[in-house]
DNA sequence: TGTACATCAGTGAACGCGCGTTCACTGATGTAC
DNA sequence: TGTACATCAGTGAACGCGCGTTCACTGATGTAC
């Protein structure tokens, strides 16, 4: 999917993500990124039709950027581990220090921008938001339940939720750590997730 | 705490609530509002000093609500069991069906939203919203500590992390609900965080 | 190898509209004496 | 009981600035023949 980016395309993207994750969609103004970035106004508008077509390449870029963290921990745990339980225990450990090592913590996720943001876009951006989301479902799920077909599950619990809950516990986990200004926080988080993952599979 | 509200401003402030929850703060503007209630824009400025005035009174007024609700649901499972244990699985239960009865699902949490404004506000309203949430910590907290006193947990998890799982389960449970379309969503979070805490604590 | 044309990655100036904010003013109700 | 004043909950008109968007144009590079 990488184009072959003419990188000011990637500035102007980069600079936008920054500032909607802490200011917001409507309050960044095309102004301040085209500041940032070096260029006229109508560089802007050379690379995105308007500014919501400015939010659907920021969502699609922040999805593609994700699925490359997934697919690299994954494949990283796979080779330590052959068990899918151990794997993905391991896979959640180091996706807890992926977030730990960030230096100022995670910076936001647009998904959830996008969310609080709804009404400002059209059909098709909200429905790209909505895929994402399915599509963590449908990769956690995926582990989850070749974990499962290994080991008797402690506790009666639905797979697709277990599968959500990762997406639930990331969102508000990155909210808690910007909230509270702990960024040690949502990687904690993230190890309770896996503890309970242990807890209903993990027949020691 | 509950003022002698002239219902103009609790009128203004609820259209504000659904605006912002749904397009952002910066998109919510003081016109569309004014029109919704039915006042002059000068009527606004009565209420609200200036905008970012209208976003501190929301916080503020979101986070009494919420404890409005916390209290009601802690208390009402409080008498049902005296074991700490029980009563917080019976409060969390409680607190699911609240959620699932709401007709449209959740419209969104305030301090989640302001989360992904932040720049857009001064210290204050920054420290209320990072104080919001440090206050369920505290208030889960306390729970989960009489909970441990009683019952030995079967794996070593930091009280606060534990506490401030509700928050992120929440929070994340919310944008669940409202990107993939599905309400049911948030209470199912709720219930999974449920089996959680006992799973930990329950000897059963 | 030279010329014509197309595409890429922009520039510069102008636009009009919506926004938050200010200011002087008002009519109804409450309170002091 | 009547009058004077204060407060409450607004109104109406005007403001100027920043915003997203448009349009005609440009200089550099790539491609066809």
């Amino acid at each position: 999917m990488t184009k072959p980016t003419p990188q000011t395309r990637e500035q102007i993207l980069a600079a936008a993500e920054a500032a909607v994750l802490t200011k917001g969609f409507s309050a960044t103004s095309i102004d301040e990124l085209i500041a940032e970035v070096g260029i006229s106004k109508s560089g802007f508008f050379y690379h995105f039709r308007d500014k919501t077509n400015l939010a659907r390449a920021l969502l699609e870029r922040y999805v593609e950027q994700d699925d490359v963290v997934f697919d690299r921990v994954f494949a990283e745990a796979d080779e330590l581990s052959e068990d899918p339980l151990h794997s993905f225990l391991i896979a959640l450990k180091l996706l807890a220090k992926v977030f730990e090592d960030l230096p100022n913590g995670h910076p936001g996720c647009i998904v959830a921008s996008v969310c609080y943001h709804q009404q400002l876009f059209d059909q098709e951006v909200r429905s790209i938001n909505a895929k994402a989301v399915l599509s963590w479902r449908a990769r956690f799920r995926g582990r989850i339940e070749k974990i499962a077909e290994r080991y008797e599950p402690r506790v009666n619990v639905d797979l697709d939720d277990l599968a959500d809950m990762f997406s639930a516990i990331g969102d508000g986990g990155i909210i808690l750590s910007k909230v509270v200004g702990d960024k040690s926080l949502l990687p904690k988080q993230l190890l309770l997730y896996r503890d309970f993952i242990r807890l209903i599979f993990d027949p020691a």
